[in-house]
DNA sequence: TCGCGCAGCTAATGTGCGTTAAGGCGCGTC
DNA sequence: GACGCGCCTTAACGCACATTAGCTGCGCGA
């Protein structure tokens, strides 16, 4: 067993820093969790599995994953995005039994920690226990206006949302500096998440490029006129709760 | 300010039961909180609205409510429902600000506590802790459910696999105990909770009033056979976490 | 008594979306 | 070099939805 690295941790610090104000203590603190070494995945590969009763907390530091859900016919949705800094799944520290699974959408590196590594470090530093359940209570946030778009947007309000707040959570870890950045999820991998059809989906974004909303190609995705985006979306980003160092 | 009663808490006295064996002493707990008197609201009126920084957690005594957001146009989606016995808003213990708005869907009573009054509580029966939190969870698994279902489920899946779930957690609040239950929204909830138009609905309830799956009048819900509604929803109970004393 | 709002229900119309199908490009592998 | 496969793209077709409209019945207040 190592220590977790402090490149490893750096998305993570930077994410629980748009919550609340973290001191250099609650890093060295997050340094002496231990960890297995690096874990890798392929694309498309699982992480985990519905049902299964994981006993190691993930931490995500390269790479984009996804909880998702499916019927026993095949049908597929994708229920959140993990990017780098996000945990896979704090809340096997409550629940017993994974109630979705988590899959790679791209080539991944993550952390495996023993829950039990957290006890004395969040004992040692409240803080970062308390900006753990804060990201918990984000992602559940996430989950609302996720059902708010798929219930209601339309299929283009839908998407121009969840590049708006995917811009965001990307700029919050620091991986979009400018209004241009990597955006390595295929087309299937938004029908699945949008609710869409594969061929619906293209269509759609044919027409926000058409509209000169978006950029996207090679995966790289490009905002051309954030606000412009925004409106479109009817974006409101309260429920991302970055209530410190609030930036444009 | 007085303290709850018996009557009060019983909805989330087994509630909470039903993730964790509870004790006695855990009840008696409970009813040392202190709350005002029981508020009263109509049916259709806010308890609180997106943006405001409630001060009080809300225990839902009797009556329906919901958790809403909706876009700057009107569109509305209803993303969660309260029942009694849930806490409306345990999370404004970290977060800030409410990100979406909470409704009463029929006369309601409920209970407002301060969150200060938690803290001796959990200290003295910290399983109530964690019960707490198990509910928190279990209530993002159910967002990550409907998000499945929103997206995923046929119109008819969805209305049958939302009338199971809420046969179950009737049922584990003590109030459905045959197979057939009050049941006081309207269709026009029904609509908003599964993103779709009224009119279409309607005619799904009519569908499945003519396959037999249903009957509802009245503000009455009848569920013939259970097996079969849960076959047609491919409802799996697992995201209710119900792990304690499962009953069919 | 009359109106008025709310809830449930149904019909007519059109379109937004899924489905199916097929072609292209780039990549890795035998 | 030929093949397969993942990914993107477009076209044709039809249906499942939303929209609009209008009916009924009920409870309530003026």
């Amino acid at each position: 067993m190592t220590t977790l690295t402090a490149a490893g941790i750096e998305p993570l610090f930077r994410l629980l820093g748009r919550y609340m104000p973290l001191q250099e203590e609650d890093r060295t603190a997050l340094l002496t969790l231990e960890a297995g070494p690096v874990c890798v995945g392929d694309a498309r590969s699982d992480i985990a599995r519905e049902g299964e009763n994981p006993s190691v907390v993930r931490l995500l530091v390269s790479g984009w994953a996804c909880r998702y859900k499916d019927l026993p016919d095949g049908r597929r949705q994708i229920v959140g995005f993990f990017l780098p800094g996000d945990f896979c799944d704090l809340n096997i520290y409550i629940l017993k039994e994974l109630d979705h699974s988590i899959g790679a959408l791209t080539a991944v590196r993550y952390y495996e920690i023993q829950p039990q590594q957290f006890q004395s470090v969040i004992e040692e530093r409240p803080q970062l226990l308390r900006a753990l359940l804060w990201h918990e209570m984000v992602t559940s946030g996430i989950q609302r206006e996720w059902l708010l778009s798929i219930g209601q947007r339309s299929p283009l309000e839908r998407l121009a949302h969840l590049f708006v707040e995917l811009y965001y959570r990307l700029q919050a870890v620091g991986l979009a500096t400018g209004h241009s950045f990597d955006f390595p999820i295929t087309q299937n991998h938004l029908a699945e998440a949008n609710g869409l059809s594969l061929v619906h989906l293209n269509r759609t974004l044919q027409e926000m490029r058409r509209e000169g909303l978006i950029e996207l190609s090679d995966k790289q995705l490009r905002i051309g006129d954030l606000d412009r985006l925004k409106r479109v979306a009817m974006f409101n980003s309260n429920y991302l709760h970055f209530n410190r160092a609030e930036r444009a």
